[in-house]
DNA sequence: CTTGACCTTCCAGTGACTAGAACCCTTATC
DNA sequence: GATAAGGGTTCTAGTCACTGGAAGGTCAAG
């Protein structure tokens, strides 16, 4: 299977693809024409890799859920908390953009949004 | 006032401020030494910026705001309608990391986090 | 005169790609 | 056999907003 065709069965990009190469996620084996070669089971790392990426986790999680995934002496709670972890990254990312929203949607109601330039959005930038 | 004093005042790293230096954002005067010399107007540049950027505004907006902030004859719509886009884009990513966290908590939820094998994450991650 | 705290510039790295250039390979058609 | 389209390859450089570190100049105190 060449790389476009890896590429449709997974959504990732191909240039995507290349660069997990790059970094080592996924080896591609190589034809006789240097063009590179996935087989099914990488296919379904790639697929693992880019629900990953989905939920989130980083590049150096991913690599560490892909090692667990092949590992069948694994233990759950390895797996369980990288993602709590991860989840907790979320968790604060979601408090300070909540933060953020309240205070714009604030700013914004207040400021009439006409030819006048008096703003309340921009008293607040120059005063706190 | 030094560079130091400029980041204490502000609450800025002084690596921060010689990068808005940089990228035209403020434009400090020289001393003889060639240290760079801060006004009371720059500080409330630089405060102003921190100020948008804790609000999640992007160098290139903070740079309109500013410019909107100095100008006499702005309309309050052009302010509103930066700070309108912006609410918009956290919104979005508000709505990813939500769906984000739903899906984790689910799975974390699920996970036994103990010494077996089996793992509603990783079969998640491998099946979707 | 030395010490230590400041200041300067410049280079490189972050994360996870992405764009683009320059060039090679395959396949189909004429 | 020529050619053109549509693959594939590598490499460099850019994104965003800093951040770390090295090498070296400046200043105030003792």
């Amino acid at each position: 299977m060449n790389i476009s065709d890896a590429a449709a069965a997974t959504g990732l990009p191909a240039k995507t693809i290349r660069y997990y190469e790059e970094i080592d996620l996924i080896r591609p084996t190589r034809g006789a024409n240097g063009y590179r070669q996935f087989s099914d089971t990488q296919v379904h790392q790639l697929r693992f890799l880019a629900r990953a990426r989905a939920l989130g986790f980083g590049i150096e999680d991913c690599r560490s859920l892909l090692a667990l995934w092949q590992d069948r002496d694994r233990a759950s709670s390895d797996v369980r908390a990288i993602a709590q972890e991860h989840l907790t990254e979320i968790e604060d990312k979601i408090a300070a953009l909540t933060a953020m929203r309240a205070t714009l949607t604030h700013l914004i109601t207040a400021c009439a949004g006409n030819d006048r330039p008096d703003c309340p959005i921009l008293q607040d930038l120059a005063q706190e």
